[in-house]
DNA sequence: TTAAAATGAGACATCGACGTCTCATTTGGT
DNA sequence: ACCAAATGAGACGTCGATGTCTCATTTTAA
């Protein structure tokens, strides 16, 4: 059974974000291909992770691209993204779970590239209005990651239906749990 | 340099919830003792992680306890719930994210009291009309889960300020981020 | 002070995952 | 139909973490 590089990959995210000790063997069986090929794709676990890092990183920025963070309000930019992000969600969840690895790797750029993008988007937010000024854009940025990476285990777990991902996490993050009356 | 048996533990919590492929080596020095002593302590990486499983339930059913769930109204029962989960942040953000690992075990007994506990909180909270019900009590338990995680680690590179914890959590959850006018 | 218990450092064997290799088989292009 | 490339299965050797052990030293209690 052949399978994409990138589909390898994403197989690899769905099962290391769940068990981050997955053996080389583990995600060769879970991506339907050989020990041997999976090796001949990636020289090593690092080589693996780093590509996973990479194509994280690289998704993500296309989704931030597709979002046209800087059109509209804020508010709806980022209901844009969330939307956009759907897609990687299990991969982001397996990159933020990851992030204690880096250490002055150039993997960091590629975040900080990232988390500039994102909270950007926030303070614009706020200068507009938008965006309550009392939660910093760096925690939002953060709590933004984590509420994508907990739906995707909760969707990966059935204890969230797939198609309420986007509602889920935007009504959550935007307007709160708490009803206004 | 002794150690309580509890003490090892937040060390081991505070190591692992960063790079849970930490080595049991490094562990003991984390926890400043010795790789021979910690054996002593524990039989091994499994009964380890198993008393930190332990530990975190107990801890997080306390903060339950603490928090008295069923008096007043739930928001404010909430916020409580939070002042009350701080001290146990890291362990919890280890525990969330390694909770991967359960698999027909009994530690899953524990966390689904304390779910059940903390999901009856929204439910009743969206009974009383305070919490919306467009967002499932289930959802809502594991957004806490994760943001209580996420601005653990926030907190512990530096992005979030300590004091902050409560503030970030409470008003996200429950006001979201969007500014009402 | 003295004896018992606990600790830290290190040596040691074991075990599992890793990475490389070979070879028969399958796949895909011509 | 044919050939080249890719794949899967498995067999190795290597390496690092683990768990056990010993022994000198420190800590604790009597």
């Amino acid at each position: 059974m052949a399978m994409d590089r990138d589909q390898v990959l994403r197989a690899a995210a769905a099962l290391l974000s769940r068990k981050s000790t997955a053996t080389m063997d583990e995600v060769a069986r879970a991506a339907g291909i050989g020990r041997a090929t999976l090796h001949r794709h990636f020289a090593g676990r690092d080589a693996l992770v780093r590509a996973l890092e990479d194509l994280g990183i690289r998704e993500f920025e296309q989704a931030l691209d597709r979002a046209r963070l800087g059109e509209d309000t804020a508010v709806q930019a980022l209901r844009r993204l969330v939307a956009e992000s759907e897609a990687n969600a299990q991969l982001l969840a397996f990159l933020v779970t990851e992030n204690q690895l880096f250490e002055g790797d150039q993997v960091n750029e590629g975040w900080a590239r990232l988390d500039a993008r994102v909270s950007a988007l926030f303070r614009r937010g706020q200068a507009e209005g938008d965006i309550r000024i009392d939660l910093s854009p760096a925690w939002l940025t953060e709590a933004l990651y984590g509420l994508i990476g907990t739906c995707a285990w909760a969707v990966m777990d059935g204890r969230v239906a797939a198609k309420d991902f986007h509602h889920m996490i935007t009504e959550l993050l935007l307007g709160g749990a708490q009803r206004k009356r």
